[in-house]
RNA sequence: GGCGCGUUGGUCAAGCGGUUAAGACACCGCCCUUUCACGGCGGUAACACGGGUUCGAGUCCCGUACGCGUCACCA
């Protein structure tokens, strides 16, 4: 026998497991994409960490090889980085306690098995997976399994191991019952006679869930378990894990779910948006993050703005919300556009150029010009080529639209006004926006008008639709003095 | 069905026994204004229901309803 030997190996893990700072872990299964559910479990994750000065851990749980998707963890590296969230422990980083994928720590579960075996706290189940559905529910009407593997005999499992039977190791749930204290939802208590006698190690030798997290966290020396609240239900049989193996629970955060509407959760198959789906509709991350961050938590005051690092500061476990928070996409445009318009201009020029390269093509046109003009007024990047399409090619348009009742125009107030500019903008000496702007408030002058009823006409002219960013003298600049020029004639020739 | 959890305006939410029940988004109106937006001002709109406890309940207790979660060799 090696039991010392075995001994030596246990005493070693544990002698690993940081002690003494706060640890949280990110775990997600890599699956291809970020939910928005798990993003802000992940901040939350994350803020808790940093907030107490902590390590914040990343683990990867894919033990389910049915759901093996390829390439799926670089997502979720990618994903880390992209949005801030950075690791202080994971694959690509190492760390103390490694390795950080669970299929790598496969023997380390199958020893632990053994070990919970040896304390009385789990057994080995030759059931087929046919065998249980025979198991009628119980008096209480739960269908559980009925446990009959637990009362092998030594010798029968002897035998059945001599004979290579395939086995799995189920949990043994003692008598009584289990309380613990969640940090967001307050006590919980369970009758243990309502457990099932889970599976912990699968046929194929990996764990599953329900045995990787416990022995993970433990081993990862987890302070703080920050999951969904689909957990909250199965978390005394985690408990009743770690007391068997006679180790302390860590504390829990249970977050409640982000809801696509009242019934059900946000989902990739109802074709709720992902993080980087979102990413991809022109929202920045940052906004993103702090949308995400508000719905289910609140720091208290008025404020709604916060940055990464001031997230850090101001968050707090006691302003997680028990209940389910629906996605409101109209709200994170607010927060979107926000964040836009407290960008410097050079910042959302460097952001925004790809979008407006793909609305306008004209290489001379002066996309800082653009970018301020639009900075105001998009909610987010996808927005902008859109609002840009007058600019390559004037679009055919109703001379109606120089009817604007407001602005006192009509038709035959607009040739007026059109043919009246035209020589002042051909007068126009080095073609600035400044002189732009002076040329046409002076010509105001001299009529006698109101700005609106020469602006409107021109600028309908240039444009050719009635909404657009910037007014008459930033989109005569932008067009440049010949396509300006060129378009009020053909506005003229249009209302002649 | 058992067990667990939840329920303040359309949405996010503050509130933790005594408030005219905050604030934000959205919506509506007004102002500003060369359109739209931005900005400013104002408005509509909520404690699921029924019992208690209490001088007093959105806040505490018990029911009811509705919803969600869980009851996998998925996480």
């Amino acid at each position: 026998m090696n039991i010392s030997k075995a001994d030596i190996w246990f005493d070693e893990m544990e002698k690993r497991i940081p002690r003494g700072e706060v640890r949280t872990r990110f775990a997600p299964s890599p699956t291809g994409y970020m939910h928005v559910g798990n993003l802000r479990t992940a901040l939350y994750t994350y803020l808790i960490a940093r907030k107490h000065g902590g390590k914040f851990i990343l683990r990867i749980e894919d033990t389910d090889q049915e759901r093996y998707i390829e390439g799926a963890t670089d997502v979720i590296y990618s994903t880390m980085k992209g949005c801030g969230l950075a690791h202080d422990e994971g694959p690509d980083v190492g760390g103390p306690v490694g390795p950080y994928i669970q299929t790598e720590r496969r023997e380390i579960y199958g020893k632990y098995a053994e070990l919970l075996i040896q304390k009385g706290g789990a057994y080995r189940c030759f059931c087929g997976r046919g065998d249980t559905e025979e198991s009628p529910s119980d008096d209480k009407g739960i269908n559980k399994y009925d446990g009959r593997c637990s009362r092998l005999s030594e010798s029968e499992i002897e035998r059945r191991l001599a004979e290579g039977c395939p086995y799995v190791i189920r949990q043994k749930i003692p008598a009584g019952t289990t309380s613990f204290t969640d940090m967001v939802f307050g006590e919980i208590s369970v009758e243990n006679d309502t457990l099932d006698d889970n599976v912990l190690i699968k046929s194929d030798g990996l764990p599953t869930y329900n045995f990787a997290n416990v022995i993970d966290d433990h081993l990862m020396g987890i302070t703080h378990v920050v999951r969904g609240s689909e957990y909250l239900s199965s978390t005394p049989k985690y408990n009743l894990l770690y007391k068997a193996f006679g180790w302390d629970v860590p504390n829990y955060i249970h977050c409640p779910p982000v809801m696509r509407d009242a019934q059900n959760k946000m989902s990739k198959r109802h074709g709720d948006p992902s993080y980087e789906d979102l990413l991809e509709l022109g929202y920045l991350s940052d906004a993103i993050l702090n949308y995400v961050a508000l719905l289910g938590w609140s720091p208290g005051g008025e404020r709604e703005i916060y940055r990464l690092n001031e997230l850090v500061e101001a968050f707090d476990i006691g302003g997680i919300s028990k209940s389910p928070a629906i996605f409101d996409i109209v709200k994170l445009n607010y927060f979107n556009s926000e964040y836009i318009r407290s960008m410097s201009l050079e910042d959302f020029h460097a952001l925004a150029l790809p979008y407006i390269r793909e609305g306008v093509k004209n290489p001379d046109i002066d996309t800082v010009a653009v970018a301020e003009i639009l900075q105001q007024r998009c909610e987010k990047l996808s927005d902008i080529p859109e609002k840009l399409d007058f600019l390559d090619k004037l679009p055919e348009y109703d001379t109606a639209l120089f009817v604007h009742k407001k602005s006192k125009t009509d038709e035959a107030v607009s040739l007026e006004m059109l043919k009246a500019v035209l020589p002042v903008l051909e007068g126009i000496d080095g073609w600035t926006q400044e002189n732009v702007r002076n040329a046409l408030f002076g010509l105001i002058e001299r009529l006698g008008i109101k700005n609106a009823l020469l602006l409107w006409p021109l600028r309908i002219a240039i444009a050719g639709k009635t909404v657009t960013p910037g007014g008459a003298v930033e989109i005569c600049y932008i067009l440049g003095r010949d396509e300006t020029i060129e378009r009020v004639r053909h506005g003229i020739k249009k209302l002649t």
